[in-house]
DNA sequence: GCCAACGTTGGC
DNA sequence: GCCAACGTTGGC
């Protein structure tokens, strides 16, 4: 059974344009164990909304699909790496990455403000107040009225 | 750049 | 196990 996500990244870091032009990617750097443990329950063929964070205007840019479930995130044994956590060993990987393939990117951004704004979103997880997840589930209904609210 | 809201760390 | 101090995220 497919289901359906959001992931975060900071355009200036990696953006939906970088993924149009790899394709795929690994989704390295996430350090946070809620957001971790999120991406060890994604499968094959998932759907992920993808995020644009902390830019102007924050908001959806577009989809992608997890082509490779969670394994070890290599970055975590590197010592030259921004993102390199001693803790993490090859024996006891403390973290997991997934790998994202390119779906589509969307005409226009939408925005966290319009999210905000409706009313039928009110549970999702990404308009309430403080959340800082960085991955993070949708369910079938959000995704479904989300990519309805952009053909609009 | 500010700062609220979290998450993590480490002393006790 | 508590909790103060510190670090990070991310909208504004």
């Amino acid at each position: 059974m497919t289901h359906y996500w959001l992931m975060k990244s900071e355009p200036d870091a990696f953006s939906i344009d970088d993924l149009k032009r790899l394709k795929k990617s690994p989704w390295d750097g996430v350090r946070n164990y809620q957001a971790r443990n999120f991406m060890k329950e994604m499968k094959e063929g998932d759907k992920v909304f993808f995020y644009h964070s902390s830019c102007s205007p924050s908001g959806i840019a577009g989809t992608a699909k997890v082509s490779k479930k969670a394994y070890p995130d290599h970055t975590s044994w590197d010592a030259s790496s921004y993102y390199f956590d001693p803790k993490s060993t090859q024996d006891n990987p403390r973290w997991f990455m997934v790998d994202v393939e390119f779906v589509e990117k969307w005409p226009s951004i939408l925005t966290l403000a319009e999210l905000k704004q409706d009313s039928v979103l009110a549970d999702m997880l990404l308009t309430k107040k403080g959340n800082r997840l960085s991955v993070m589930p949708i369910t079938k209904d959000e995704w479904e009225y989300i990519t309805v609210m952009l053909k609009k």
